[in-house]
DNA sequence: CAGTAATATTCCTATGGGTGCATATTGGAT
DNA sequence: ATCCAATATGCACCCATAGGAATATTACTG
């Protein structure tokens, strides 16, 4: 799970992942859509099929490259008890009551002028 | 998005989720639970507020902290589109022709054995 | 104001990841 | 064997980040 959350923070992978999701493809294809060079998305395949999110097979000199799902089911699952979460009406009210008490703290603090 | 990624990677960050996910708390609390440092503990909700993975809110000295969802519904949506890849009974099918011609290539290439 | 509890921030260091460039490897054709 | 196309790997560099220890800040109490 921690090593999906990983691999999925990189636009790149994503990306790769966008085009892969409406079938397979040779590493060339994803280096032009990319625009990456290609030992970049060389790379980015290792990593998603050490995690296991693209597999590949072999086609002459050319490999193909497919998604695979069962770690985005993973994803999915550890979604579920906060999707019960926004599902319910809890949810709506909680964020009422956030609205009325609206105390954010960002910006980061400042001494006290002049002492 | 990616930064939801990022932020979700972190183990720690999970857990204050996952014990967020029962309710409002103060950071003690989440210090005993997780049984790490208070400035890691206090560091990771930084992080998370930044996200928009959490807000909190003043009592006295304390500081309660709870969670948002909004990140975790857009994390949701992205996963729309792929879980209709196997919501679909097409996934099965192509798992059922994976699992003929299975070619993983993973540990690292090996030189001819002798001749 | 002094004292204390709860939390946040700073400084430092070690580590991991992404990219470019060069190079190795694989598979096919001649 | 040689050459080429497609893809993978190695190395160096830089940036971001997690964690520990110390310290600052905030809020309450007397």
């Amino acid at each position: 799970m921690e090593r999906v959350f990983e691999v999925l923070s990189e636009p790149n992978r994503r990306r790769i992942l966008d085009v892969l999701r409406r079938g397979e493809r040779p590493v060339g294809d994803l280096v032009d859509r990319l625009g990456v060079s290609q030992p970049t998305v060389s790379k980015h395949l290792r990593t998603l099929r050490e995690a296991g999110l693209v597999e590949s097979r072999s086609d002459a000199q050319r490999r193909l490259y497919r998604l695979r799902t069962e770690p985005l089911r993973e994803l999915d699952a550890w979604l579920e008890p906060y999707r019960m979460l926004w599902e319910s009406r809890l949810d709506d009210l909680e964020r009422h009551l956030a609205t009325m008490d609206d105390d954010r703290d960002d910006g980061p603090r400042r001494p006290p002028e002049g002492g």
